[in-house]
DNA sequence: AAAAAAC
């Protein structure tokens, strides 16, 4: 079942393609998103201002469709004739073969951009070498899929048929990504067509290329428009896009993966965050910086100093938005989004991103978004039918002893060989100290990531870990969201969360890109709150919830909280503006009304097995 | 109540 199907196929195929999407019922996504494209007038960025004309031919890089844009300097053409009044120019080559890609060439002498691919090797890869995916891409077709809003653009079926431009393909091609996801077919032609865009998606299902890809392509037609600088302090840089992330791990996660997807197309991306010193950041900055991926509270001293202005954003992208959007974070994002000097929701464009999306969280976030679509993919805020869910009661002062005991028997069984990671989570901060040293003492190889870990500390953590040089890990929520790490066999909440979508990002670690996972909690009479929401959502997850778990669930005291999903109807991931009873103030947390908020339930979707939104093993990417 | 996020 498996498609095996290589880029070059689909590239091979893509002109029939986009002929057939162009003429199906829905009209062309294609053509018509294109010539919505964002559009800015003048400014060109920094690190482009100061470019000799390249001795390529640019029009010839890029081998997308001819519009009635002017496409001429797509790969680094038309832009030239820019006034240049900045000394760094040495960055960029637009599009896929020229400026960088040439040894000796114009750049000669120049910064060079390093290779985040770690090959210097242009040289396609032989067919057999192409990683492929071990999704059943036709199982896609079952994937439930709600949309809404004015005039959704149709999804596509190929990365080919998109017009991302040719570096970009590139990049695609590079990492391996045959096929979009289900996320991506979607997302992608809406961020195109210029609209906002709020999206819901399982864990690992590739929602960072989503918002990525079109932000990319964006910025690479943007450079095509001439350029005239803002009148602002001469240190400030002007990033055309912002992407914001909660935790510092993911952001640099986010910004490893951009710069993957922007090799050779002339982007820019840098990343700030906290605990690290701001000096290289602020070096990196002046370089010039179309895409910023940051944290917020780094962000905001950068903005206070004046070293960044949001003046010129065109892109916004809140990744796990709806963390950010939750009580610890709001203020901060509102601060950056509404008072700092970012153009309005419709100057802008805001893009949403999230495994799961409380509707309370649904209803402030939309004072960032204007006439948005809602989209969402798969069961939303499940977690993936790969993932296999346990729960174990075990009394407090046992927990240990337990865990120890899953720990030898992942090593007698040898889960997955020695590579096997397991990620156990924890509530405190103090309490992942105190288990790292527990296990070390009895001879586990443990590290810790934490909030009052230095970030030296935590980064050394987080590489060691995912080497398997210690591949035992405790955590916090810090590590609860968005990471991608290959090979977490097994994710243990050896403390369970408070709220049931914390669940579901913390076992989303493992399952991802179409692998298997395993996921084991430990439950006692102090979760009592997570019975019936876990109850809930492993039955639609096809698992097997254990009596006495249904019988906590069923014990009333616990009905309302807010971890609450009622409905129980068919696909959740509802849009709150589709929902009266939420409007008319029914506190109801995923209130579903009578018609189906909520999870769905296993009856219509959970058989569609393999729908892990993955391209198969050995590809890493970010995809939450 | 805890966690995260600036210096």
């Amino acid at each position: 079942m498996n498609t095996r199907s290589s880029w070059a196929d689909l590239a091979a195929n893509s002109a029939a393609e986009s002929t057939k999407a162009g003429s199906s019922a829905n009209n062309g996504s294609v053509g018509t998103t294109s010539g919505n494209a964002p559009t800015r007038p003048t400014y060109v960025p920094p690190h482009l201002r100061n470019r000799v004309p390249s001795s390529d031919p640019p029009a010839a890089a890029y081998s997308g469709p001819a519009s009635s844009n002017d496409r001429s300097g797509y790969g680094g053409g038309s832009r030239w004739g820019v006034p240049r009044n900045d000394y760094r120019g040495g960055y960029g080559g637009g599009g896929g073969r020229g400026g960088w890609g040439n040894r000796g060439g114009w750049d000669r002498g120049r910064e060079r951009e390093v290779n985040p691919f770690g090959d210097d090797d242009e040289t396609e890869q032989p067919l057999s070498e192409q990683e492929n995916s071990g999704i059943n891409f036709d199982a896609y077709e079952d994937i439930p899929v709600e949309t809404s809003g004015d005039n959704v653009p149709p999804p596509v079926n190929t990365f080919a048929e998109i017009d991302l431009g040719d570096a970009l393909n590139q990049n695609i091609r590079r990492c391996k990504y045959v096929k979009p996801t289900p996320v991506q077919r979607h997302a992608i032609p809406i961020s195109l067509s210029g609209r906002d865009l709020m999206a819901c998606a399982q864990t690992g299902s590739g929602k960072t290329a989503a918002f990525c890809f079109p932000i990319i392509s964006g910025i690479m037609k943007m450079q095509d428009q001439s350029a005239q600088r803002p009148p602002r302090g001469a240190r400030t840089v002007y990033p055309l896009a912002l992407i914001l992330s909660p935790t510092r791990e993911l952001s640099m996660q986010i910004h490893e993966e951009a710069r993957k997807f922007s090799y050779q197309t002339g982007v820019k991306v840098v990343v700030a965050y906290g605990g690290a010193p701001i000096h290289q950041q602020l070096r990196e900055l002046e370089r010039g910086v179309d895409i910023l991926v940051a944290t917020p509270g780094r962000l905001v001293d950068l903005l206070e100093r004046a070293r960044v202005s949001l003046q010129m954003i065109k892109y916004l992208a809140l990744d796990e938005a709806d963390r950010m959007l939750d009580m610890g974070f709001e203020p901060q994002i509102r601060k950056i989004v509404e008072q700092m000097d970012m153009p309005r929701p419709g100057l802008r464009q805001t893009m949403l991103f999230s495994a799961t999306f409380p509707k309370e969280i649904q209803r402030l976030a939309s004072d960032f978004l204007s006439t948005y679509i809602f989209l969402a993919v798969g069961r939303v805020g499940s977690s993936t039918d790969l993932i296999v869910q346990r729960v174990e009661f075990v009394y407090e002062p046992d927990k240990r002893s337990h865990l120890m005991d899953l720990l030898h028997a992942q090593r007698a069984n040898g889960v997955q060989g020695k590579q096997a990671l397991t990620l156990v989570f924890v509530e405190t901060k103090k309490g992942a100290d105190s288990l790292e040293h527990w296990l070390c003492i009895n001879g586990f190889p443990a590290t810790s990531i934490h909030g009052d870990r230095s970030q030296q500390e935590r980064e050394q953590a987080l590489r060691s870990f995912k080497t398997g040089n210690t591949p035992i890990l405790v955590a916090t929520d810090v590590a609860a969201r968005g990471l991608d790490i290959p090979h977490v066999a097994h994710v243990v909440n050896f403390d369970l969360p408070n709220d049931i979508d914390d669940y579901v990002h913390r076992i989303g670690r493992t399952g991802r890109a179409g692998n298997s996972g395993l996921a084991t909690a430990f439950f006692n009479e102090g979760n009592a709150s997570m019975a019936r929401p876990l109850s809930e959502l492993m039955q639609e997850a096809n698992q097997e919830v254990p009596d006495w778990l249904s019988r906590y669930a069923s014990r009333a005291s616990f009905g309302g909280g807010k971890n609450r999903r009622s409905g129980g109807g068919r696909f959740g991931g509802r849009d709150f503006r589709r929902d009266s009873s939420f409007n008319r103030g029914n506190s109801d947390y995923y209130g579903g009304g009578g018609s189906g908020g909520g999870y769905g339930s296993s009856a219509g979707y959970g058989s569609s097995a393999g729908y892990g939104g993955g391209y198969g093993p050995g590809v890493t990417s970010a995809w939450d």
